[in-house]
DNA sequence: GTCCCTTTGAAGTAG
DNA sequence: CTACTTCAAAGGGAC
């Protein structure tokens, strides 16, 4: 795909999309819902002709997908984008303000990365260089957006990649008057706490050292236990998305009402916080994991327990308490969790717009709205869509040091195999259910047009 | 209960 | 290197 910028050689594959971005074409100005809207009217014009002539029907794409096996941390996001949702009233490109967080604003004082100011020295000693951006700066411990690339705070950029132009300054920087980032709701995946001045129990400052007994101050990462780091890492690796993780240990991946669901086990977990959650671990978890585990056994969300895959409906259950029933070792790939690729650009764009787009539609259906909003998505303007580029590339650089040894290869097969024998541009299976989508559409994009 | 659909993007595989 | 495949989210629909 030919690239707009020449790549700049900046690893924010936010210029790749450019291009689908140029491809759209005609539209370089700033998108106002109604334009999306009128767009999509107009597309659905043409794609009601292109779609009925390629009825036919021929399942040839049976594509399996995966249920809802990790719902922890994916409800963390949602409630967040849902709490974002009650605080716009008005659309996403009517305005560009993301209100946020309360609890965003007021900075760990408790979290060492902010007490100091900086992060450890160690930090980029520490990190996979692959993944060591030179100049990740401690302003993201600050509590700074990762986004807002201001020139003051031109340590924020990668700076051995040139900011490619659409991802330059000229993103806005919308310093809400909360503090609050923009695409806060993107990656800020707790959905169990929302009170500012109300941790969570389990993660009080005051923690037991699990050697000396003496309530110590709890480690960063015990307060951020959203981010397993990997062993020896932690505590050292700036994270690309600390300014997520600064309030109240309010972890990016949220740990579910219920609790852990999931069986990854805490490994060197606290005294205090092994009994929160010990019970819920498996023993496998004994030794240090592969790839990186949190010290306070807090799992990734992105880690899906086979098990809850497997067994959705027992994800609390005793069986859960694999430490004290010691199960049979089960097969190599059951004992791994499954670690979920991070999201791309696109996928949090629509996490973030899903629900709007279902309210304005009074449409449910994934398929149908993904179709809207992955034209939405073409007409986002640079800046908007440099975010979410931006974001999916710290989601990637974080989900890479947590999980080093994690490759996406590593979820292939778990799901079943696809037929894709037609090429991409025969799609023949979907035209009959498309053919539904863009009978709705129309309504859909009516009402999307009134907004 | 499971899989499909639909979208884009990242990353993997195959040739 | 190019082309293709898989998976990530989501939830109603189909089976």
């Amino acid at each position: 795909m030919p690239q707009l910028n020449g790549g700049g050689g900046d690893d924010l594959g936010a210029n790749d999309e450019m291009i689908s971005f140029k491809d759209e074409g005609e539209q370089e100005e700033k998108i106002s819902e109604n334009v999306s809207a009128e767009r999509d009217l107009d597309d659905v014009k043409s794609s009601l002709v292109n779609e009925s002539e390629s009825s036919s029907d021929s399942e040839a794409e049976r594509r399996p997908q995966t249920r809802p096996d990790t719902e922890s941390y994916e409800k963390a996001r949602d409630y967040f984008s849902e709490a974002l949702r009650r605080q716009q009233d008005g659309g996403f490109f009517k305005s560009p303000h993301y209100p946020g967080y309360p609890f965003l604003m007021i900075p760990d004082l408790t979290n060492p990365y902010l007490s100091n100011g900086s992060l450890s020295p160690s930090a980029r000693t520490v990190s996979p260089p692959h993944l060591l951006q030179p100049s990740f700066p401690p302003p993201y411990l600050q509590m700074k957006w990762p986004l807002l690339d201001v020139p003051g705070s031109a340590g924020l950029k990668d700076s051995r990649s040139p900011t490619p132009g659409h991802l330059s300054n000229k993103v806005p920087v919308v310093q809400h008057a909360h503090h609050v980032h923009p695409l806060t709701p993107l990656i800020t995946y707790s959905n169990e706490h929302f009170s500012p001045g109300t941790p969570p129990s389990h993660l009080s400052p005051e923690i037991l050292d699990p050697k000396t007994g003496i309530p110590r101050t709890p480690h960063p990462s015990e307060l951020s236990p959203y981010y397993p780091l990997s062993p020896g890492a932690v505590g050292s690796i700036a994270h690309p998305l600390g300014w997520l993780m600064q309030q109240q240990g309010q972890p990016m991946y949220s740990i579910p009402p219920g609790g852990f669901r999931h069986p990854y086990p805490a490994l060197a977990m606290n005294a205090s916080m092994s009994s929160l959650v010990s019970s819920r671990f498996s023993p496998h978890m004994v030794t240090p994991p592969p790839h990186g585990l949190h010290q306070t056994g807090i799992p990734h969300p992105a880690i899906v327990s086979p098990a809850i895959k497997q067994e959705p409906s027992g994800d609390m259950s005793p069986s859960m308490h694999a430490r004290k029933s010691p199960v049979p070792p089960k097969k190599e790939e059951d004992k791994r969790p499954h670690i979920k690729k991070p999201l791309n650009a696109f996928m949090l764009y629509m996490k973030e717009m899903r629900a709007k787009v279902v309210a304005e539609c009074t449409l449910k259906e994934s398929a149908a709205i993904n179709q809207i909003l992955g034209r939405r998505w073409h007409s986002l303007s640079r800046e908007e869509q440099a975010k979410y580029y931006e974001l999916a590339r710290k989601e990637r650089q974080l989900h890479s040091q947590l999980y080093p040894g994690w490759s996406a290869r590593d979820n292939y097969g778990k799901r079943k195999k696809r037929k894709r024998d037609n090429k991409p541009d025969s799609k023949p299976e979907g035209e009959r259910k498309k053919l539904f989508y863009f009978q709705v559409r129309p309504f859909t994009l009516f009402i999307s047009f009134l907004h």
